[in-house]
DNA sequence: TCGCATCGTTTACATCTGTAGTCAATAGGC
DNA sequence: GCCTATTGACTACAGATGTAAACGATGCGA
């Protein structure tokens, strides 16, 4: 559901999902800490995802307070299963198989890991 | 290391990673069973992945026999590992809690996740 | 009330991507 | 030896993306 969000655009996204309402500027001066982008490109970039139906804004006097329309939760489940089934074919334990030998999985993740099967297993 | 690679062009690395080297017409021929692609476009998108140096070919006679320069396995664990710190920071068993809330997660994976568990605890 | 600061909107432009046509070299058949 | 089919190279072009300037409305302070 809904269009491709894309890079700069998820950048724009987790600012919104991280606190809205919230005026353009505000996202901008959130978003300028990590990336080098112009208040016009922020500006842009909201426009975009309103064109795309992610995100919407309320009029606030002169100016409007933009909030996402979708869920993060929803955006990461979605790319998530794109990523597995692009890449792993549908599989996920050849994904964490994948971490695991990239040594990326830390002692937290493998206990919580564990956690979730014990949850899936009753 | 190394350029990205688009969606396109890594339906033609798949079929490189299958089977290589092999000729142009050969790839095309496997990844139109798929894709409702011209000859052209597939020659195209192994130019575009020379330039990007991702594979190479050697003359053989009139042709070239094109073949992979990365692995599958190495780019599967960068995009992998991006993929996590896009959306998880980092953490992969948000990931997989994501994918088991969205029951994406067979038996048969609950079974491997346990195996893999196991093999990193001793 | 008049100019300026502030917003959002429109326009711009280079690059990347998807998709493919055309061209030029060349090798193999007749 | 000449024509044709094959093959890679070059060119094309529309849409998406990254990045931003210019423009136009409008409300606020003087």
């Amino acid at each position: 559901m809904s269009e491709k969000i894309s890079e700069a655009e998820l950048v724009v996204m987790e600012a919104l999902w991280e606190t809205s309402p919230r005026t353009a500027n505000d996202v901008a001066e959130q978003v300028t800490a990590s990336r080098d982008w112009s208040l016009q490109t922020v500006k842009t970039l909201l426009s975009r995802l309103m064109a795309k139906d992610v995100i919407a804004a309320d009029q606030d006097g002169r100016r409007f307070l933009y909030r996402p329309l979708i869920q993060r939760d929803d955006y990461v489940a979605s790319e998530s299963g794109r990523l597995v089934n692009r890449l792993f074919g549908g599989r996920v334990s050849p994904l964490v198989a994948q971490l695991a030998s990239q040594d990326q999985l830390s002692p937290e993740d493998i206990a919580e890991l564990e956690d979730i099967l014990k949850g899936l297993k009753p």
